[in-house]
DNA sequence: TATACATTTAGATATATTTCTAAATGTATA
DNA sequence: TATACATTTAGAAATATATCTAAATGTATA
């Protein structure tokens, strides 16, 4: 897990949208899979990614495993950008 | 280009190294390409898929290519992260 | 404890990406 | 205008990613 990871898992499109998702309150991968039209296990794949990515983190609640946006890694990747774009140049 | 783009072309380290070093200044392809240890067809590559996630853009002087670092993409950017972030949970 | 439910993991396939070498393009200059 | 220099484009090979189906795992409950 590290800024590689992070930024590829923010790279695309489905897991971006599950990041939206998951702003509004923590989910289960049933609920986060059935906003999609691909398979559950395609879904369950693009979460362990964004895991790696630390981008989310997940916990189980008996039957259910609920995912949670972290947001201390999207604050990493700001401070990565508001470098990129230079103090100077604004 | 839009922000898939973006995105996509930030994902990669050798890119990401491209702009760190475009934040000090234009430079042109060879410049640019000198950085690395893959050949120049590689980092030119690399340079068209910034350019089409409109991270840096070029201009032709003479027989040199300058690249130059986009910030307003940047911006956009930001924007989602703060957005994804939530006002309310800072 | 057998069954059902929620989810992940394994293995396969198709597509995309990274990288290379060789050839092509655009510009300057002898 | 022929040649050299800077850079990109084309085409191929290797690796990575997205997706699927089928099987495995973990938990609750009849």
């Amino acid at each position: 897990m590290g800024f590689q990871e992070s930024l590829k898992a923010m790279s695309d499109k489905t897991r971006r949208e599950i990041l939206n998702l998951l702003k509004n309150g923590d989910m289960t991968a049933g609920d986060i899979a059935a906003h999609f039209s691909m398979t559950q296990a395609t879904v369950s794949h693009h979460l362990s990614v964004l895991k790696d990515g630390g981008l989310v983190t997940d916990r189980r609640e008996g039957k259910y495993i609920f995912y949670e946006l972290n947001t201390s890694v999207i604050e990493e990747i700001m401070a990565w950008l508001i470098e990129l774009k230079g103090v100077d140049k604004q």
